[in-house]
DNA sequence: CATGGTTGTCGCGGAGTTGTCACGGACTTG
DNA sequence: CAAGTCCGTGACAACTCCGCGACAACCATG
């Protein structure tokens, strides 16, 4: 049995791209290009996840995203939204939606089949809430924005938060400097990558003991340890 | 759109006694006799929620349970586990099958449909409002549209209370400026997002020592701390 | 149409944040 | 082991962000 999956985005070439993927790698897909559609064949047939970009003509990806939620049988439907803009991201977390997951644009199809593969193959007993995390002794909030070590909150400012949510969420995995320019900067942004060195110092000296967890990949990027 | 349960029972007097109050209650409800079936109608209708037996002929309960979690389509479905005696949770528990919720016969319906209200009201974000919120000294009253600070009652303009009352329900989570004007103000209105700091001040001054509840959150919008 | 209250905008200024750069140590490579 | 690359560090200047005061537009009410 296929399993289902949904991808609504108002660019036809993206949609492309990821149905030829998707189908590719084995998943029945449908496809919608605007909020109204996409309500309408989910009701129709609840597909097994649903890939959502956020921005979309007259209703956004938000608000579809919002309304599903709202409904009993398709509240439990993992989504995994696409944004154009890092500072989406913001938007999309703060509103506690229930997206499962999130994508900055542009992406790589391998990217995003992991993390379909990941989410559909977890139960649902599996690790959930993805708003906070936990890494022995450091815990981060990202509704409320705050991370704290055995308990005391660690004052971090808007970037080095975003630094440290984008790491530890993909813990584990290298993160190179260009791409975490694109996913805490504006993704087309003109800063030096080695900025970001500067913040991964100032985010280390604040995160005092914890900072065992950033790990330093000579010639690759940053890695977060767990 | 009612909501949509099975019924997973062999004994036919459980069945009808749960079935009957659960319509009562304004749910739709499906019913099986043993474990095949409960698997056929469950893929069939994707139900809202399952009410599942663990004493069943040929397949039992667990069986069922564990199979149901590893399909996609209905690994989210929750389940509620019914058991006839005690020590058969330890069972349920230790195989970490992820029912959301047990029972032991014999129970009480009204018991039981407090459970799956629990279960059927959570995660569809439904932050419910409360139309009265108490934080120490500050009492927000919603409908009556006033704020008090110890007893004595504070007065506000429209705005400024749907502010409160948005920042105070979604209480510890940072919201954005952005966030605050969908809210707030209806949707894509044209307003300045410099405004929300205006209001916030203002505000800030008429709740005076109650403002230390409202927290900047550099970068990032403004929180509302208890 | 005058009045009083409410609401959105603007510009200023200080505190805090952020990007850049140059230096030097550490590690890699041949 | 010497040259080259890469990264951590300290310092600094530019900038951003937010609180604030002031003001004009708006709106209901008498």
């Amino acid at each position: 049995m296929k399993q289902k999956i949904l991808v609504v985005d108002d660019e036809p070439e993206v949609v492309e791209l990821v149905e030829f993927n998707l189908k590719q790698a084995g998943y029945a897909v449908t496809t919608a290009a605007d909020g109204a559609e996409a309500l309408k064949k989910t009701r129709a047939q609840t597909p097994d996840l649903i890939v959502l970009d956020i921005m979309l003509p007259e209703m956004d990806g938000l608000e579809v995203c919002k309304i599903l939620r709202h409904e009993p049988s398709t509240a439990r439907v993992p989504i995994i939204m696409l944004t154009a803009k890092a500072a989406e991201i913001d938007r999309v977390l703060g509103l506690e939606l229930g997206a499962d997951d999130y994508l900055t644009k542009p992406f790589s199809p391998r990217e995003l089949l992991l993390r379909i593969k990941k989410i559909l193959t977890r139960g649902q007993t599996a690790e959930k809430p993805r708003d906070q995390m936990r890494f022995g002794d450091l815990l981060i909030d990202v509704p409320r924005h705050q991370a704290s070590w055995k308990g005391k909150s660690i004052e971090l400012t808007a970037t080095e938060f975003k630094l440290l949510v984008m790491l530890a969420q993909r813990a584990g995995r290298v993160q190179s400097r260009d791409h975490l320019l694109r996913d805490v900067w504006e993704y087309d942004s003109l800063i030096d990558t080695r900025t970001v060195d500067t913040h991964m110092r100032r985010l280390r000296e604040k995160l005092g003991l914890a900072s065992k967890h950033l790990d330093t990949v000579r010639g690759v990027g940053y890695r977060f340890v767990e």
